[in-house]
DNA sequence: ATGTGATTTGTACTATCGTACAAAAAATCA
DNA sequence: TGATTTTTTGTACGATAGTACAAATCACAT
């Protein structure tokens, strides 16, 4: 007799939980949080919205566990990568190599079918955007960590620029991988047609390059000591 | 006799209209479209509910609203300083004062409060993250005649970079240039308090300095038929 | 001062939200 | 199989959403 496999095997019938996981992702990074409703999600998912609160208790708990589940896979692939990028010798390639595990993970996770990281990535920078709380808390419990790895790497590879502009420098780095994510259409838009703002392999060589090329550029010598600065600076 | 006033002249006291639209770009810059109540904005205006509904018509109308009341301004300003910039006779001075004729009205509105500028340009980058449909239209209209002016110019300036590539790297300029102004806080945090995330004018230095250098970079040959491509892509 | 149009208020309507919960169904195991 | 647990369904409740609209109030020209 053939044995029937448990539900943690069954990873292609229907497994009402994974769908909704994978509904309020999609959902979720294109929508915004609260532009998507649970009713919304078990739709999509081919579930019942009592079937939501079930599995995941409230909203904030569904995205939790999204970000849950992603987290680990993505920061593992990433310090992977890091570690890797780090026994690189020549200084030039090293830094390459460093900005290239940083941001190749965001586009594409270990943990599953196509696109997947990049949807992940496009609910971070979706969140981040609308400020949402859960996602705060979890981002600077997760990401400061591996963000503070990787500016560290990179000061390591470039030890005459100040800490405080490589911080800024990558920062401009994860909004550009950010906004490739949310508005890939902007750039087939403005190319017109010539390049292919969805296609992930040009957009990781454009970003990496371009990247690679801001941090190494000459430090502004006055943005060091930042904290004393009497321009005429515009609060934000 | 002294004079009163007009309605349209006093700008001090209560001009309901104008309290509404300020409240309104305040919240929806930080949380979102979806997230804010016409209550929320009547209440931070002290406003009563109706009255947005007698003034804007809709929520949609009130969004309408404080883009009409922006895009013409900050366009007008940034044309400006383009044409100025265009004048550069240093190919290398011109593309900074290019790529700063984009960055400088993003952070500083002409017309209207200290803020501004970047409240706005803060409002656009969460509305385009939240795929919001009136945003969208708008920026179609409104954006990429300004976008493409200034792909233009930044590639006369660098003749022999493709055009792909221009529009790629600008593309990250204006996610680096979003995400800065959604998040100004983590570049506190990540610097350990050494730089101010919140610091317009240091902002707009890192981002210049930056870009310009990443413009500058070498061109990726490959990229620039980027259509005819076997790349194993993650289309995202 | 008074009448008139512009604005503000208060309230109400309908729709939809997140969530709770009991009943039904499915799955699991002795 | 029958008992028990897990999952799904259906429905309902209170809260809040956007918007409409009549009444009240204000600004101002005559």
């Amino acid at each position: 007799m053939v044995r029937k496999p448990t539900s943690k095997e069954t990873a292609r019938k229907p497994n009402m939980r994974e769908a909704i996981l994978a509904a309020a992702e999609e959902l979720f990074a294109t929508n915004g949080f609260n532009a998507v409703s649970v009713r919304d999600i078990a739709q999509a998912a081919g579930a019942n919205p009592g079937s939501v609160t079930y599995h995941f208790k409230t909203k904030d708990g569904l995205l939790l566990e999204i970000y849950r589940r992603h987290c680990g896979p993505m920061n593992l692939r990433r310090s992977e990568l890091l570690a890797a990028a780090r026994r690189v010798r020549d200084l030039q390639d090293r830094l390459e190599a460093i900005v290239r595990a940083y941001v190749v993970p965001a586009f594409t996770s270990g943990s599953d079918l196509a696109g997947g990281g990049a949807r992940f990535t496009r609910l971070r920078a979706v969140m981040s955007a609308e400020g949402n709380e859960v996602a705060r808390r979890i981002i600077a419990q997760t990401f400061d960590d591996t963000s503070h790895a990787f500016i560290d790497a990179i000061h390591e590879s470039l030890p005459h620029v100040p800490r405080t502009e490589i911080v800024w420098r990558s920062h401009f780095l994860l909004g550009a991988l950010y906004y490739s994510l949310v508005t890939p259409e902007r750039v087939s838009r403005l190319s017109r047609g010539e390049a292919d703002g969805s296609d992930a392999a040009a957009a990781i060589e454009q970003l990496v390059q371009a990247t690679v090329a801001s941090f190494q550029a000459p430090a502004l010598d006055q943005a060091a000591p930042a904290r004393r600065r009497a321009t005429a600076s515009n609060k934000t």
